[in-house]
DNA sequence: TCGAGAATATGATTGCCATCATAGAATGAG
DNA sequence: CTCATTCTATGATGGCAATCATATTCTCGA
């Protein structure tokens, strides 16, 4: 499989993420020294849900996705991580497996970091930990907010608000659409929204001829944002 | 109202959140000056979403819900704190307001903490730092769980994982069945399954009619905890 | 350029669950 | 003890969305 996008660099990516960005210059060779640089193509498992693994990973160039498997067998996305995010690391300074698979959304280059090295690091960086803390903070709020949101509500409103998040997160403004720059395809969305495959074509669909979205293969952009947010109420 | 349960004292409570008791002698009393004791009848707003609010809370006697109101009104339940743990501390400490509600599930017993006199110990104390990530990280992991069983499947599956949720926490094990420690309401069940009450009692009514579970007003027992599991695949 | 496979599209049908309506049971405050 | 109020219970009905089935279109790699 061709790789359309050329590797970035390993230091390139640590300074990408506004995580570790705060590291000093010495600190951050030293992580980029012990990381390795890997492409995952579209639909690779990047890691297995519960597999120990010795290396926690960020973002260069693509998506990759959270993903848990509920009881039925079905997959449920819990998150997308986009350029300069990090990903595992919980798992890695918890000392325990990640519970969720990570898999690529295309093709994706990414950068693993040594466990070890970075707990070294980790350790005796206070403002590091506050920054993880805030990181984190953020998440379970915004986990929370999606939560209330997901387990309520008709498909349409779920799947609008699956939409908004990922136009806020990964949305380019041209002026008269909002472009999200990730290839998503139907199943994916519809994993994301907690609904089939099917329900999803047919809102998007509808959405699309009334002018509300266009959509090109996997790129979906938001036309009439006004009337995609009221359609969360 | 009455007050069926004498107040506890301010050190007893802060003693028994297993966060801050890692704190030091004098550091546990000088919290204990800067807090006060509540009560708050059943069904009482502790605080609204959004509101400036100068003190966090730890549950000391009852229970506290933690809910969001969706953009169609209806609200939906996150968490229930019961005696020990703390809400509101993630909105003191990143300095902005707590984004959730919380409600007396019933009369309750919560200390009210200064935001102010918890910080300046806070700053200085990386142990409590690491702590509350720690804490932060379980909840979003926890929080990520019931995002994936929630957004997906049946009322019935949803309704037995906040059983379980329920039981985990707060069920006390009598040996022929588990008794959940909180009185709630049908109406506080669907809440928290993102369902209507009618389909809650529905469910609730059938099960206890096969003899999965027994219900005496708002106090619900598992009898056949496998059945239960059983019924989230 | 072409073909296999993936992704999108659309119809038909079933069934779960929300909604509305109403009634009975239980609780707790005075 | 009593009554208002909350909570539980249950029936009837309609609609949304899951499921199954089947095309059609589109992509991408050979």
């Amino acid at each position: 499989m061709p790789r359309l996008v050329d590797a970035p660099s390993n230091i390139q990516v640590l300074r990408a993420s506004n995580l570790l960005n705060s590291l000093s210059e010495e600190d951050l060779l030293n992580l980029a020294a012990a990381s390795s640089m890997y492409h995952a193509n579209r639909g690779e498992i990047v890691w297995m849900r519960g597999s120990d693994v010795s290396f926690f990973g960020i973002v260069g160039v693509g998506f990759v996705k959270m993903l848990r498997s509920t009881a039925s067998g079905q997959d449920v996305t819990t998150e997308v991580m986009g350029p300069g995010q990090i990903f595992g690391l919980l798992g890695a300074i918890e000392g325990c497996s990640c519970p969720q698979t990570a898999q690529a959304v295309c093709n994706t280059w990414l950068l693993k970091i040594d466990k070890q090295r970075f707990l070294d690091i980790y350790r005796e960086n206070v403002v590091l930990k506050e920054r993880l803390l805030s990181r984190t903070t953020g998440r379970l709020r915004t986990s929370y907010d999606m939560f209330a949101r997901m387990s309520t509500g008709h498909v349409s409103q779920r799947i609008s608000t699956i939409l908004l998040m990922l136009a806020d997160s990964y949305g380019v403004d041209t002026g008269t659409s909002i472009d999200l720059e990730i290839p998503l395809t139907r199943q994916d969305i519809a994993e994301m929204a907690g609904t089939t495959v099917e329900t999803t074509i047919r809102t998007l669909s509808n959405w699309q001829k009334r002018g509300l979205i266009s959509t090109q293969h996997k790129r979906i952009s938001i036309i009439d944002l006004g009337e995609i947010q009221n359609l969360q109420h």
